[in-house]
DNA sequence: AATATTAATTGCCGGACGGTCATTATGGCT
DNA sequence: AGCCATAATGACCGTCCGGCAATTAATATT
C-alpha cells in the first residue's frame, strides 16, 4: 500500500453533477480524481450490496464506469475500498438529531418513539444499507457489533430506562438488567424485522411504514407495563 | 513451498495395538459410500455457515476429512451440494407436530404461542440454522421465500386469524388484510430477530430463551387487542 | 493368494481473482 | 498551437477456483 495516494486536488466548481455514466464520445474519460472516487464508492456501494463483498473488482469496475486498474489507483487494496464503503453507509448516515427525537421532554413517550422509528426507519430501509448491513455482520468484520453498541447505547437503553420510570418499579439508580434491555430490543427487533423481510429475504412489505411503526410502539407500550413486571433473572452469556 | 517431500509410506504391519505410531489418520480412508456422504454434507452445513457459499470445495473437503476430487465424485457440482445443504437444514428440520401446538383446542392462545416457540425457536436458533438461512436469502436462490411462505401460511396466518377472532371485531369469513398479518408478523421478527442478533452480528443474547419467549407472548397479546382496531387500510408493493 | 471392484488420490486445465507495471491519451496550461 | 502532468488503460503475474481424466490402493470375492 506504498503506492502514491491520489491528490485530494481539492476541486471546487463542480456545479454540474449531473453527469450520467457514459460518455458516448471517447472512449476514455478523464475525470476529476475526487468525482470518479465518488462514482467508484457510489457503485461499489450498489455493487457489494447486490453480490456481496466477493465480488470481483473487474464487475464492479465496469458498472462504475471504469477498469479495474484504475479503480485500483484509487484504492490501492479491496479491503480499503470495502471499509470506505462501511464509511459511507454507517458512519455518515447516523443523524444526531434522532437522539434528540427520543428525549424530546415536551411529548409522551409514545410520540417520542413513534416519532424516532418514523426517522430512523426510512433513512435505513433501503437495498444498499440493509443488505450492507447483514453482509458485513455475516462476514464478523466487527462494524455491525461497532454499529449495535451505538443503537444499544443510544436507543435501547434510554428506552429500557423510560419504560422503567413509566412502570414506577425498580429505582432508578441500579443499572438495567438483561431482562430490560431484552425488552426494549424487542421493539427494535420487530421494526427492524420488517427491512430483513424486504431486503434479505425479497418478501412483500406494506408500502407506507407509518402505520407499521405506529401499530407496533402503541402494542407494545400497551403490554409493556406488564412485560416488565414478569421479570426474572436471566443470564447472559458471550459465546455459544 | 515445498510439499512434504516423503512420504510417510510408513510400512505396513502395525497391528493397532500395539504400534507405537498409531496414525489413526491413516493416509486413506476407504468408507462406506453413504457414510462418506452423510460426513460431506455435516462438513458442508458446518462451512457454508461460517464463510458462505462462497468458500472454495478445498478447503470445505480439507475440513471434511477428504480431498475436494473426491468430495466432486460425490457432489459432481458445487451446486448439487448446496441444494443438499439446504435440503438437510430446512426441508428436513420442520416438525409437523409444531404446527399442532399451535391449534391445541384444549389451551388459550398465550399458552399455544409460548409452547410453539418454545419447540420452534430452540430447533432454528443454531450457528448453522440461521447463517445458511440468511446466506440464501441474500443469495436470492427462494428457498428462503418458500420457507417464510410456509411460516406464513402455517404460523403467521392462523396467529392473525386467532386474533381476528379474539378481538371480537370483522367477520370470520373475509380475507386477512395486510395490517392483520403485519401485527402477527411483529410477534415472529421480535423473537426470530434474537437469532439475527446472535448468530449474525455475534451479540450477547440471553442463555435462556424461556422467560424471553414468554415475556414477548404476554406482551403481544396483552397489546393486540389496542393494535387491531387502529386499523387502517395499508398498501402493499411487491418491488422497491 | 490372486483377482475384481471401486473409493480415493495425484495431476492437470481454462478461467477468474487481486494486484503490479509500463504505456497511452487527455485536458489544463503557457 | 504545442506541451506536459497525470488519469486511464493493456498486458501480465501468481494464486485459487470448479471440474475432468488417469492413476493408485483398500476391501470383497473367489
Amino acid at each position: 500500500m506504498s503506492k502514491k495516494a491520489i491528490k485530494p486536488k481539492e476541486s471546487d466548481a463542480n456545479d454540474a453533477t449531473s453527469a450520467f455514466f457514459p460518455s458516448p464520445t471517447s472512449k476514455r474519460r478523464r475525470l476529476d480524481p475526487a468525482e470518479r472516487e465518488r462514482e467508484i464508492i457510489r457503485g461499489a456501494v450498489a455493487f457489494f450490496a447486490e453480490v456481496g463483498f466477493e465480488g470481483g473488482l473487474r464487475d464492479l469496475a465496469q458498472r462504475a464506469g471504469t477498469t479495474h486498474q484504475n479503480l485500483l489507483r484509487y484504492f490501492p487494496t479491496k479491503e480499503l475500498l470495502i471499509e470506505r464503503v462501511y464509511e459511507e453507509i454507517y458512519l455518515s448516515r447516523w443523524q444526531p438529531e434522532w437522539e434528540a427525537l427520543l428525549r424530546d421532554p415536551g411529548k409522551s413517550l409514545e410520540e417520542r418513539l413513534i416519532a424516532f422509528y418514523e426517522a430512523y426507519l426510512p433513512a435505513i430501509f433501503s437495498y444498499e444499507w440493509v443488505r450492507i448491513f447483514v453482509f458485513a455482520g455475516l462476514k464478523g468484520v466487527g462494524i455491525t457489533q461497532r454499529y449495535l453498541g451505538l443503537i444499544q447505547e443510544r436507543v435501547i437503553e434510554p428506552l429500557a430506562h423510560e419504560l422503567r420510570v413509566a412502570g414506577g418499579n425498580g429505582n432508578d439508580d441500579t443499572v438495567l438488567s438483561a431482562n430490560e434491555l431484552e425488552v426494549a430490543w424487542g421493539l427494535h427487533g420487530e421494526i427492524f424485522y420488517l427491512a430483513i423481510r424486504r431486503w434479505v429475504y425479497d418478501m412483500e412489505t406494506p408500502a407506507d411504514l407509518s402505520p407499521v411503526i405506529k401499530t407496533a410502539v402503541l402494542q407494545f407500550l400497551k403490554g409493556a407495563a406488564s412485560g416488565m413486571n414478569s421479570a426474572s433473572t436471566w443470564n447472559v452469556i458471550a459465546q455459544q
